[in-house]
DNA sequence: ACCTGAACACCGTTCAAGT
DNA sequence: ACCTGAACACCGTTCAAGT
């Protein structure tokens, strides 16, 4: 029997080094991220990550997939109880992900970037789909307790996340003229519910 | 009388230094702009935007300035004509919005980018403040007209341009899901501006 | 299969010096 | 006042070579 699958000289590089740059990036910011310092971290040369990423924007790819991979997560345990009404379960779901931009911006920094790029691998668009597909779930179960106005689930959810989305964009410090998120985003959702209730009252 | 005041060797170098790097921004994205390659293309030697700028930094801050003002002219054309009912200059403040960050779209991200540092200069956050006043600006008249909901117009323009600025960061050129964004603009208005007007039907 | 080391063509920034 | 040139300490990436 040969020896295990331990690879040359380091445990297993690339996992590494995904965790290395993920620390790198939330201390450092994008800036501080380079592919030397990582190797200098762990003790490599400096061209052993491109064995593994083939370029740096292939790592910074990988750390976004993750990323994007984290976040479904966080969404998913966010939605979790169904026996709440839908409006619970959404500012539940709203306070997930703005709370998670929050503890990860520069990682949530990159991972818009690198999907916005024309040339984003398949992969990442599909991770970052997967992310946001419990945004139309909770609607559509919503939609099936008489609890939001009919359409598409997708284009009801994707206003929400727009306003989140935006709100952490446009604001500075979590903060938007001195008024903290943890108040504006339970304001927004209110603001846009509103307009996706069902009309009870027809006329 | 001696020469007028024509610098050294250049004409006025701090002006040629910010359209050379907007111009190298649009075409090779934020990668593509460096102070080096500036220089060259000027003419000049690489450490003379050190004369105009303390920092790279400090060019990006000035070029981010300066796409505020014009982002802010912009919106202030969009919302001239003071004659049309309220949701019609909200959609056409929208539409512009959108259209300036989809026609300049490196420079937006470095505005925003700009913006969110903790040590951003007090001018780009001003900058920043004027262009977006333009929101507040209509809602307050809409209030006037009684075509708007009482409430801060401050909070209730955010709820608008965050949606359109989330739209725009979710997005994936200019489309989500295959939707263009001038179809989902004037959707997402509309329903935002739903629980907004003001109650007709009072009981 | 995985890692190394020299080499290449770049960076931003400092600093003494020039006109 | 404004610009230059050498120098320093970095980058990402390639490529032949090692185990």
């Amino acid at each position: 029997m040969t020896a295990p699958a331990r690879p040359y000289h380091h445990g297993n590089l690339r996992e590494s080094l995904l965790q290395a740059a993920e620390k790198a990036l939330e201390s450092g910011g994008i800036q501080g991220l380079t592919l030397r310092q990582l190797s200098r971290e762990l003790g490599v040369s400096h061209t052993s990550p491109l064995r593994h990423f083939s370029n740096k924007q292939a790592l910074l790819d990988g750390l976004a997939i993750r990323g994007f991979e984290r976040l479904g997560e966080t969404l998913s345990r966010a939605v979790k109880h169904r026996g709440q009404e839908f409006s619970a379960r959404l500012t539940r779901l709203a306070r997930a992900y703005v709370g998670f931009q929050a503890k990860h911006a520069a990682l949530c920094g990159l991972m818009f970037e690198a999907k916005h790029r024309p040339e984003a691998p398949r992969e990442l668009l599909e991770a970052g789909e997967r992310a946001f597909s419990h945004g139309p779930a909770i609607f559509a179960e919503g939609q099936a307790n008489g609890e939001v106005a009919a359409g598409d689930p997708a284009r009801l959810s994707l206003v929400v996340f727009a306003a989140l989305q935006g709100l952490i964009a446009i604001s500075t410090n979590g903060k938007f003229k001195g008024v903290s998120l943890d108040i504006l985003v339970p304001e927004i959702i209110a603001r846009i519910i509103v307009g996706m209730q069902p009309c009870s009252d027809e006329r």
